[in-house]
Order: C-alpha cells, then structure tokens, then sequence
DNA sequence: AGCTATTTATAAAG
DNA sequence: TCTTTATAAATAGCT
C-alpha cells in the first residue's frame, strides 16, 4: 500500500527504517485500538523500537491484560527470592543484547548488506577484509584437497606393496601346487585328484582378486564432513 | 476500506462482530509481525476476544518484552520478587550466550579464521558469499565515487557559469573605465587621475579571481564520513 | 512533515 | 468460514 511493494525483511537504510517505523507505528496503534472498540476485544500491545523507545496501547490496563495473559499461559508458582539477584542478571542479559547486536551490524556488513552510512574508507577496509578472508578460505581449501590426494597416494602404495606381495604368494603356491599335481598325476589317485583340481582353480581364479579392493578407497573423509556440514550451513538467520 | 465506510464504535450484530474480529485480528497480528520484521522492532501484541480465547504474537518472546515493559514503565515496588524471574533471566541470558557465541563463530569464518573443522563444500558456501559481498561493496563504493563526480561536476558547472557572468562584468567595468580615463585625461584632471587608476588596476587584476575558487570544492563529504568511520572500525575484538 | 500513486485491508454479500 | 468484489485505508517513495 504505498507507491511501490515492498518485501517484508527488515529495511536496510537506516533513515527509512526510521520512517517506516513510525507510520507502520501508528498505524498498528490505531488498528488495535480499532479492533478492541468494535469487536469488543481486550486488546494489548507492546513496541520497542530497536532504538529501545517503548510504545504501547491497552485497551484495558497493562497489567490485567498481561496476568490474564500469563494465567492463560502458564501455571506458574512464585516463591520470593532477593531483587539484587534478578538486576545482576537483568543486566547481564542486557549486556549481552547489545554484544549481540553490534555483533549482528558487523556481521551484515561482512555479509555486504547494511551499507549505506559507510564512507569509501570504510567499505575499502571491508573489502580488505573480506579478499584476506577469501584468501584463508582458499588456501585452506586447497590444503585439505592436498592432504586428501596425500592420502590416497599413500594408501595406494600400500595397496601396490599388498599386490606384490600377494602376486609372489600367488606363484608360489601355484608351483607348490603344480608340485603336488605331478605327484598326484605320477600316483594315479582315482578320489583325491578331483578335489586337489578344485583348489587349484580357485587359487589361479585369485589373481584378479586385488583389483576390486581399490573400490574402498577415499570417502570417509566426506562422511564426516557432510555430518558437520549442517552446523554451519552459511545462511545464518539474524531474526 | 471496504464496501462502505464504518465509524469505530462496537459492532452490534454478534455475528458480524465475530467476522470483523476475525478478519482484523489476522490483520493486526501480520501488521505487527511486519513491523517487527521491517524496522528491527520488539513487538508484542495480546488480543483477547469478547468470548474469552487468546491470541497473541511476540517477536522475541512474551515474556521478555513484558519484562522490559515492566523495566521502562515503571520501577515500581519488586517486593514480590520471584525465584522464576531470577530463572527467567538466567536463561535469557543463557539464551543470548548462545546466540552471541553462534554469531561468533559465523562472524570469524567469514573473516577467515577458525575454519578448521569445514569440508570443502562449507568453505565453497562461504566463498561463494564472501565473493557475493565483495560484490555489494565494490557496488556501494562506486555508487558513492559516481556520486560525488556528479556533485563535483555540478559545482564545476556552477562556477563556470559564474567565471562566465564574472568576466562579463569584468569587460564591461573596464570599458566604463576605459572611457572614464579617457574622460579625465583629455580634462587633465591632477588628483583624481591617481584614485581612478588605482581602481582600474584593481579590477583588471580580478581576472585571477576565479582560479581560486576552485580549492574549496568538495571534502565536505570526506569529514562527515571520518567522523562516522570511529564506529565501525573492521577490526571488531571479539573478547 | 506533507503529498499521491499504489498496494493492502476489509465491509458487504454470496 | 471461505471467496469475491468494490471501496476505504494505509503507506512507500518523493519532496
């Protein structure tokens, strides 16, 4: 409802914000007070700006509507406890919050958001900033993969160690079995020679057993990646 | 805004009030999520309906904002002070613990520091934004360089126009006083020769003036960015 | 703070 | 309650 639509994220640019917040201010004002008259509604509503200004508007008191609600809510007992233990962690939350805010600006403005209001110095330095940043994240990039193809070069060779061993292995019990065969062959074993065959095939059948144990390479490595993964996925939500 | 125009005053037909409660109450509760999303505002609203059921919404949580309400409307008598607000305030600082620690941690990957732990598509992810960013503040930058050429270039403008109706003027009074000298040689004036020609030489020598000028142009800009650059400074100290 | 062109919200009716 | 529609209100973008 204006000269253009708007999407509803929170508004950049300091000074429309302000702007917006005090129309849409008094507009929310006036329609909740419109809606306790003609509906008949007990209506309350509480606004802080992010400057910390309280507005607000009961239809009724403040206070009845909120133990109204409260009660509705929530069964909640009340023993009594000491009022310098409630400040000291009112203030501590309160300390926190604004940590957490100014925190939330930088981040937006590492995020290129939330701009305006920054001289060509400022964005200079961010821009800085942000290149030493992709920087880190480039060379760290690169080192796990060098890592990774350290990796695999490794377990290959060891892999290409096995096979060697495994071929000598191989040819020598084939001459151990040829051996035997010439013995059985030379006694003309009329049972034994059957199953002894046997052996010997699925010992020559073996020499292309090292080539399918190259498939459980790799991999791990991106198991326990994509596990992590969620926890810092980039989109973090600033409410 | 609707078919006809209505006067604020309670709906007497029970059913249309119920319509119009229903109607306006979604409308007040996306009107004030929209405030509280657009202009980075705390926002609560309570409604109860005539026949007694809730509806409520809160930006952050209920409880908070009526706390903070309480805290700014009055520093009222706290002799009923409870062991739940004590909880209730640890656990907001708890909660604001968390969160300012998550931010934290977002916060230094995108500068580049603690990335020990990410897989190669998390370190993608965070180039890819870093890369976007750099693209919104190289954005801004040039924004504000071609803004203040234009204003350079405007003012530029200005004074030559000016050095235009100032040489013009210059022409003119050196003519005037051409012909005035000319007057008072041919009446073999003594004493008022001299001032005559003291002024004369003034003005032909005013042609430099407009050079000068120019050393006034923009800076005004520069100062009032420097004074904000204080603030936010990149190198953020996170404790 | 005003001023409008537009977008939204919603009153009335089905 | 849900939809539709005509109209009243709210308000975004400017000045």
């Amino acid at each position: 409802m204006g000269r253009g639509k708007i999407v509803i994220r929170r508004i950049d640019n300091s000074t429309s914000r302000q702007v917006t917040f005090s129309k849409r201010r008094s507009g929310l004002l006036k329609k909740a007070k419109e809606l306790s008259i003609l509906c008949d509604a007990q209506v309350g509503l509480i606004i802080f700006s992010s400057t910390g200004k309280l507005y607000d508007f009961a239809s009724t008191s403040m206070k009845s509507l909120i133990e109204r609600f409260n009660e509705v809510k929530e069964e909640h007992s009340q023993m009594p406890n000491s009022t310098s233990d409630i400040k000291f962690w009112q203030s501590e939350a309160e300390s926190l919050r604004r940590q957490l805010q100014y925190l939330q600006e930088s981040y937006r403005k590492l995020l290129g958001e939330q701009l305006s209001g920054l001289s060509i110095v400022d964005l200079q330095n961010l821009e800085n900033q942000l290149e030493m940043s992709l920087k880190s994240i480039r060379m760290k990039k690169e080192q796990i993969l060098t890592d990774e193809i350290k990796e695999l070069n490794h377990k290959g060779n060891l892999m290409h160690q096995e096979n060697i061993e495994l071929y000598k292995k191989v040819s020598l019990v084939s001459q151990e079995n040829a051996g035997l065969q010439t013995k059985v062959y030379s006694a003309e074993g009329t049972n034994t020679a059957n199953s002894v065959l046997h052996i010997t095939c699925g010992i020559s059948h073996g020499y292309d057993l090292p080539i399918p144990l190259n498939l459980q390479l790799s991999q791990p490595q991106t198991e326990k990646n994509d596990t992590r993964a969620n926890g810092i996925k980039l989109g973090l939500q600033l409410h």
